[in-house]
RNA sequence: GGCCAGGUGGCGGAAUGGUAUACGCGGUAGUCUCAAAAACUACUAGUCGCAAGGCUGUGAGGGUUCGACUCCCUCCCUGGCCACCA
């Protein structure tokens, strides 16, 4: 037989596939949905290794589940709007439309050498007309039921590439894009309200009924933060605290730099030192406010009194107290507080302490103590050591000391008046209960979720569907005047003037409301707007009257797996999330979750072990792969290099191993036997326990231990005489969804393909029906069968006290009887060996596994 | 600082209470060959032993159990994400 020669056979079939619209799906006439996805890509021009790992692995399970009888859905498309098609454009002077049009084309190509069963018949392009088209419809629905709004706040900006970003794109204080500073600055913008959609957007105990990943749930759930606490008044200033049960500890007040009433409470004497620091702090990037170790503030003048002790105490200003979190302002409870703590000793403030850890109401009480003698506590996973004296953080011998602070945890209350030795918890109840009665104070649930900024001052992205008009102020575009297209002709050049704003004639337009001249909105959306609901559009990809049509939703959604990366936990996946609940209150679908299951893939580092970048010289590029074993052993290599969802280096070793196989399972070819060879039961049962393996396998994610047992097998057939065409067959089909190329060619070769035709079909002609069917990938996959899967013999171990001693071959009939295992096992002379002259306390019998004598 | 995931041969990993190291890579030896490559065969956790066989071994220490990589407790280390969340 001819050489196994990737290169030879994958483009022929990838052409016949095509050829034969093998692969396409009817999204009307469907039986078995299944709608697999991955995460679509952005179209930066090349394809990397990590394309292939993230779409031709799952391209696995499609196949399995397309033989299993499914007609799977798994559509492809581009999230084509974004700032590197305008830094790019801006560096080689290619206009952002084209140079991301030209990149799909290329990737597209690229894409097609996985050989995998995308439908780029329903594909979207999200930076088209006929896309953000509907992004501004959903917008507009938005706007309409008040979850759209205009605000002002302090926001991420990025001075390098003009633009607001999210917190989630801001990484170490740096932009995500540019890694320039980024400061905060006041910007006018449009909101979208998130917020109101927390509760619902929790993840509950049982995962809202949905198989997502518990790591991501709870990423989310933390990210929403949420905390139940209250909002206590001190005179004129709301703080927001969760343990309204150290109020009695709280010596002073501090607010943010940003809040609002901060000018009511400087008095004359301190209103140049509260400038001063005013402009310290604006001046600081977020980075430098992060990363600053010592915390400062400035002295107000001002008191206002404790609404429990009736104490007069200071207010000051400090920028390590928030405005968007909670109020704005805090009570100071340097005793229970690690970064009130810090306050209160670097400005000389009062240290009161209020609870003292349970069991240690004997360690004397120091309230109102200097800070250098704070009582002293190291915290040990949940118990509390405490100790008198302080310390530094120093290194002794490897271990640390406890540092001087304070006392986060619960215990007994002390110096809290009529409080006085309850427990924490029954006194936060109580204050709480207190606070309120008095019209003090109101439990409130905070979240740290903000509300979602999606102005962007770039081109690159969807416009923003609004009018200004002089008289009627903002006025939404009509949805029958949808799209607003974005022009082609811009200055999209970074000058601080919108982009947008530089195409006068698009500009310029007539109020709806009452035809005047009016301007457009010059900002455009933040592309994860796109992607919060693209997995609806790939099912109606060409519907102009709505997003998509209802018939198509039954049948399709919820998706049935999604994979993607980990690092869409905190933006993509919620904000998805969040528009789905948002299309379910207005109709549009009526589901809750829109994913059943969510697998979250890994990453493939360089063979250096770091991060693949051009700058190390450790990319893997892919086609250079394909180039060298050709596709299907670079599909098999991703599917074998370790679980889907960790990180992994690239091992160029390990892929000559499964090129290796492949030729193997090309040769295996010459040893099927001509004469029909029966199979013996061991030869059944092992077929019978790889289907079933694999089969399993790839339900659970499992791709790498579906390789390693169709490898076994591969090894069991090797080490046969002859192997039979039911083997052969059996074997290709297993292997189908993993190499579909060379099982598709090795099918075609005559001796397996003609005993399939003949054997299932008719013996004198093909029908027109049998000559459409020509394709290993129109088989259906096979199914084990139980009762070949036991076998005449079972090794059972034999244990004395818990040490293996022998293996025995019992015959199965008598597997159950303890006594007449027990007593073969008895004769054996290596476990005698261990039995003489012992006293058998006790025998314990796993029927089928093990007996072990306990001496 | 918080949360999460991990720690198993020379390497990637397998095994989630019952033969630890499947499968693959790498390595050693052999077959074939004028030779090399490829392919094939055997071996490949450590240690003692000529062998039969024994002992040790899944980050460290303890516990539960007839039996622990697996469950529980304490600790160490690595990676990831979040981080002045009041």
């Amino acid at each position: 037989m001819k050489k196994y020669i990737p290169h030879d056979i994958e483009p022929k079939w990838q052409q016949k596939w095509q050829k034969d619209a093998l692969y396409s799906v009817d999204l009307d006439k469907s039986k078995n949905p299944y709608y697999l996805l991955v995460e679509f890509t952005y179209p930066s021009g090349d394809l990397h290794i990590g394309h292939w790992f993230a779409f031709a692995v799952p391209d696995i399970l499609g196949r399995m589940k397309r033989m299993q009888g499914f007609t799977v859905f798994y559509p492809n498309g581009f999230d084509a709007f974004g700032l590197p098609a305008e830094n790019a454009a801006i560096q080689r002077g290619i206009h952002p439309r084209d140079w991301t049009l030209s990149n799909i084309e290329n990737m597209k190509k690229q894409f097609s050498l996985m050989g995998t069963i995308h439908d780029w018949g329903n594909s979207v392009i999200t930076c088209l007309s006929n896309y953000y088209k509907w992004n501004q419809w959903i917008f507009l629905k938005m706007l309409e039921k008040g979850l759209a709004y205009k605000g002002k706040t302090l926001s991420n900006w990025c001075q390098h590439c003009q633009t607001v970003l999210a917190n989630e794109n801001v990484e170490a204080g740096n932009c995500w894009r540019c890694h320039n500073p980024v400061v905060q600055k006041e910007v006018e913008q449009w909101f979208l309200k998130i917020t109101d959609y927390v509760q619902r957007l929790l993840w509950g105990e049982g995962g809202n009924g949905v198989d997502w990943p518990k790591a991501l749930m709870e990423g989310q759930n933390n990210w929403i933060g949420k905390s139940q606490g209250q909002v206590i008044k001190f005179d004129g200033i709301e703080v927001f605290t969760t343990r309204q049960d150290t109020i009695f500890g709280a010596t002073f007040i501090v607010i943010s730099p940003e809040h609002p009433l901060l000018s009511k409470f400087v008095t004359f004497e301190n209103k140049e030192n509260v400038q001063k620091y005013l402009k310290s702090v604006q001046k600081k990037s977020e980075l430098e406010r992060k990363e600053e170790k010592v915390k400062s503030g400035v002295f107000t003048g001002s008191f206002v009194s404790n609404p429990l002790t009736g104490e007069q105490i200071p207010i000051w200003i400090a920028d390590y107290v928030l405005m968007g979190y909670g109020t704005g302002a805090i009570m100071g409870v340097p005793a229970h507080d690690a970064r009130d703590f810090e306050f209160a000793k670097k400005y000389d403030l009062p240290i009161k302490t209020v609870i003292q850890p349970a069991g240690h109401t004997d360690s004397p009480s120091p309230a109102n103590q200097v800070p250098d003698q704070a009582y002293v506590l190291t915290k040990s996973k949940g118990k509390v050591l405490p100790k008198a004296g302080s310390y530094d953080l120093t290194k002794s011998k490897g271990k640390v000391l406890p540092k001087a602070g304070s006392y986060e945890g619960e215990g007994v209350m002390v110096n809290s008046g009529e409080y006085d030795g309850m427990s924490s918890n029954e006194a936060r109840e109580k204050i709480s209960n207190y606070l309120e009665e008095h019209h003090l104070g109101q439990r409130k649930v905070n979240y740290h979720l903000h509300d979602w900024s999606i102005s962007r001052q770039r081109y690159w992205g969807t416009p923003i569907p609004i009018i200004y008009c002089e008289k009627c102020g903002s006025v939404p575009v009509p949805e029958k005047d949808l799209p607003v297209e974005l022009p082609y002709e811009v200055d999209y050049h970074p000058t601080g003037k919108p982009p947008l704003a530089t195409n006068e004639a698009w500009l310029n337009v007539k109020c709806p409301r009452c035809l005047g001249s009016a301007k457009r909105d010059t900002e455009t959306m933040d592309t994860f707007v796109d992607s919060s609901w693209y997995f609806l559009r790939y099912l109606d990809n060409k519907n102009d009257q709505e997003i998509v049509s209802s018939k198509r939703l039954r049948t399709w959604m919820p998706i049935d797996i999604y994979f993607g990366g980990a690092e869409h936990t905190l933006g993509h996946t919620l904000y998805s999330r969040f528009f789905v609940k948002f299309l379910k209150d207005i109709g549009v679908v009526d589901f809750e979750e829109y994913a059943k299951k969510r697998v979250n893939h890994g990453v493939i580092l360089g063979s250096d072990g770091s991060r693949m970048s051009k700058s190390r010289g450790n990319v893997v590029n892919p086609d250079e792969q394909v180039r060298q074993f050709g596709a299907d052993a670079v599909r098999l290599y991703l599917a074998f290099i370790g679980p889907y969802d960790i990180v992994s280096p690239w091992n160029p070793s390990a892929i000559n191993g499964v090129y290796h196989f492949l030729q193997r399972v090309w040769s295996l070819y010459d040893k099927i036997a001509s004469i029909g060879n029966k199979l013996s039961s061991e030869d059944l049962r092992i077929m019978h326990k790889t289907i079933k393996k694999v089969t399993e396998d790839l339900e659970d994610i499992k791709f790498n231990t579906a390789v390693a047992v169709l490898m076994e097998w591969l090894n069991y057939l090797s080490r046969k005489e002859n192997v039979t065409r039911e083997e052969y067959k059996t074997y290709l089909l297993l292997l189908a969804p993993f190499a579909p190329h060379i099982t598709e060619e090795l099918w075609s070769f005559d001796k397996v393909y003609t005993e399939r035709t003949c054997g299932e079909c008719s013996r004198t002609s093909r029908s027109a029906q049998d000559q459409q069917i020509w394709s290993i990938h129109q088989q259906s996959w096979p199914i084990f069968d139980k009762q070949y899967l036991e076998e005449a013999e079972v090794a059972v171990i034999v244990q004395v006290n818990g040490r293996l001693r022998d293996i025995l071959m019992i015959q199965k009939d008598i597997l159950n009887d303890k006594e007449a295992v027990e007593k073969l096992a008895r004769a054996s002379q290596k476990v005698a060996k261990y039995l003489d002259g012992q006293t058998v306390k006790k025998v314990i019998h796993v029927s089928g596994k093990l007996i072990n004598f306990v001496v």
